[in-house]
DNA sequence: TTTCTTACA
DNA sequence: TGTAAGTA
């Protein structure tokens, strides 16, 4: 399928794929005018790596674990050296702190939602319908 | 019309 | 990442 394809159905843009690929995280062959042309794979690769790179990882990271990701549910025992290991723990922490901090935000909006709320009702009780 | 590359904001 | 330019 051509770079328009994937876009539509992985929700990327042209420009993202074109710099996922500049990256090493995808590949393409080219149509003889030139044009990008990708497997069916790519749509559900290019949706994982959308969700790495939410969760944080840099693309430095999500190359090096790319091989792994391949088959879709299977882990590659076999190649998971040491230092991929190290790696995938430091992300691992990176993420659960951030999922800390992403709790601690959504509980001070609560909290202000919460506020707001009980503001606004207390203002209606004192407020007189318009003439 | 769609895509390509390169470069700049 | 978006967008512009000049092509194929």
């Amino acid at each position: 399928m051509l770079i328009g394809e994937l876009s539509e159905r992985t929700g990327a843009s042209r420009r993202l794929l074109r710099y996922y690929e500049e990256q090493g995280l995808i590949a393409s062959r080219r149509c003889q005018n030139g044009y990008r042309d990708y497997d069916e794979r790519f749509v559900d690769r290019v949706v994982q790596i959308r969700g790495l790179l939410d969760a944080g990882l840099p693309t430095r990271i999500i190359r090096q674990i790319l091989p792994c990701l391949d088959q879709p549910r299977t882990i590659h025992f076999s190649d998971a050296t040491p230092e991929m290991i190290a790696t995938l723990e430091r992300e691992r922490d990176r993420m659960t702190s951030r999922i800390d901090c992403l709790s601690r935000n959504r509980d001070a909006v609560s909290e202000y939602l919460d506020a707001v709320r009980d503001n606004r009702s207390r203002e209606a009780v004192g407020t007189e319908p318009d003439t």
